[in-house]
DNA sequence: GATGAATGAGGCTTCATTCAT
DNA sequence: TATGAATGAAGCCTCATTCAT
């Protein structure tokens, strides 16, 4: 381009440089707003500091999401609804015994999910689910099902393998995701959960209650009935 | 009634009932806020909203409470910091089994607290303790440390007794805790936890759970050791 | 009276040593009241709290004054209005010249207002009398008006027996006046007017103030003319 | 105009435009506040009265100052503070007698400050300081104290040249300070100060004051002592 | 007369969302 | 597209005044 530089030059290089950012800007969005989301809540987190996190204007949130409700079912789809399809071929294609992929598929939800920000995400639709009921149906129908469904399946492998005791798996996925709910909560509560001084090493939880799962789930004579 | 009544007697009467009605104030105003603070959370509680519910104006609940976090502590201390000594008392008199004596607090702590409002409040801690600094630490130490402990006593006995095997309690009480608070939680969540389908049957739940937990810490051989 | 006893005697006792205080709460609501007031501001005072320094309850006081302005005009009118009659008086009977009649005179009013609390009323009306006109028309009429009255008697005697030029007493008795209101607000303005490290000694600052005040009175040759 | 309009001038006349708006609210905004300040007082000034008098909502009002406390101390920055520092150049310069920069000073106040809105500052301070504690100590600070030094250095001035009886400065500042503020306060304070039906002539008190206070100040023999 | 519980209007401040540029 | 100034509804808290007792 030839020298007279003028201001419309200056504008238009100006233009060519945001749109070739332009394509990240959604990303970066989602990135800074999974991480308020995670770290104040819903209600808490203010538009503008997404923004200003993702080093844009108040405005330009806005355009690219219409309300700070779409911003978060984003933000769920791109953490946490999106891997179901992948993990599921995962799962079903494993080839060693039903106890070995209960404590692969744990560890591996820690390793993926429950030891990033999207744990957090968890943790923020139970407290405020209540307030707002179209986050709450959407997620319901994104993440929870289908979460549920992949537990129920490892399950029913065990039992119709012989490894695990036939049971309620109404009741039964619970005891695989007490623990990993407990953990993905505990570890985005602050103080509110856990004395600061004796902080949970997930590792170590994690074996601790694969240990007690495998116990309870592993095929033979029950335990001393419950008195009720 | 055949005495005769007189002004005295009346005015008597009278002061009584307004004293009656004044003493009520802060228990019906602490029993609106728990059902709000654990329906909506703390923040998304407006005040106006427990008096309006308490059958007062908005200026008569700052009579009582100076203030929305003050309103909260008091709230925790009814429902929760308050009934630690009578329980501990309870727990250290108690003449069965450890297993028994385990079995018998869950079902207990699920019958005065668990299935009651108070529950919810361990379920707003979680998320908004990184909001109210202040109320987070007041919970931490009038419940969390106490309620840990109330744990650990009661491991340490079966531990003492022979019955479970020796373990590292700080992480032993989360064998405990984690499905009680899970179950604390899923009951206050609405569908942000649980499909609104397949609701969770707490007695069922517990049993199934304890069962579990016993298993695991029974005094016997070490499970196969987790592959760490 | 015989000795049954009951609960109406006692009740008829505390009435008579209430009302035997009787009397004594308007004044004791007085004196509560010019110690906020001048304190506080007019609108900044809580009634409540002139109640609890009176020892009576919120109540109580809106029995004796039927509003916070009706409490104000009565604090006005015991400690200001309500002392010119007497004051008035004194000034003329007074023999000596007339420099140390206003010598005397600045002096006594040091002494008994400028010193006390009632000084702080002053300086109260100048900036609340725009908020509060009803407080502004009362005060001007009861106050102001009677007090530089006072005033200007003294300099006119000065001015009749020839010890002081002939000014234009319209003016002149700024010359007294304002060192005067000065010296009442600076003492009741905190850090508002006074560095807090070199507070004002009152009685130098009333002479240093006199002595100025006599020079330019004396009757003699005019000062270099002003280049207006 | 022949010049070819393009869209790029267009949009800079427009963010210009739209830039100067911007630059003029603050001080529109603090132009309301510092007329309302005056007029009502501080603590009786509401915000969304300031913001409606500068032609905005409550809202952008707390845009631009964080908090009403801010929007004061900005007020006075932007009318007392910000001024001393030529001022003081200005007094340092000036060539002709003490006595003729002493009635310079004052009448150069006068038409400075004295006699703007500005004025109402120093009387709103003397009443609210000891309710907003922060304002007073800024206050204090950034007006008080570097007023008192400007006084301090023209009588230092003429008592170093011979001119001016020697004095203890920190009482002889009160001479001139004295009947500055009480002019000061007597235009602001409405009915509170002065009868209605006798405002005061500015220029004509502020010479009978100077004239009063040159008498006194003059080096010459000492008046008659003050009998304490 | 005396009490103090109750009221509710009013003030400061926050923040999601809009829109002119 | 991008900006960020502007809006105004909503929430917490205060306090003069009332009134049943």
């Amino acid at each position: 381009m030839p020298t007279p530089f003028n201001l419309c030059d200056i504008a238009a290089n100006a233009r060519a440089k945001r749109e070739r950012r332009k394509d990240a800007r959604p990303g970066e969005l989602l990135a800074a707003a999974l991480e308020l989301f995670v770290e104040k809540g819903f209600a808490a987190t203010r538009a503008e500091e997404v923004a200003k996190r993702a080093g844009v204007s108040k405005g330009t949130l806005f355009l690219y999401f219409s309300s700070k409700e779409e911003l978060f079912k984003a933000v769920v789809r791109e953490n946490l609804s999106g891997r179901f399809v992948e993990w599921r071929l995962e799962l079903e294609q494993y080839q060693g015994s039903s106890a070995d992929l209960l404590r692969y598929c744990v560890n591996t939800w820690w390793e993926r999910l429950g030891s990033t920000q999207a744990a957090g995400i968890s943790k923020l639709m139970m407290s405020e689910a209540g307030n707002f009921p179209e986050l709450a149906a959407f997620y319901q129908a994104e993440v929870i099902i289908p979460g549920r469904e992949l537990i129920r399946r490892v399950l029913q492998r065990g039992i119709d393998s012989g490894e695990f005791r036939p049971m309620d798996l109404t009741y039964g996925v619970y005891n695989v995701l007490a623990p990993m709910l407990f953990l993905a909560i505990s570890k985005h509560s602050g103080s509110g959960c856990m004395p600061a001084n004796e902080p949970l090493d997930p590792v170590k939880y994690i074996n601790s209650q694969v240990d007690n799962i495998l116990y309870g789930l592993r095929a033979r004579a029950a335990p001393a009935p419950s008195p009720t």
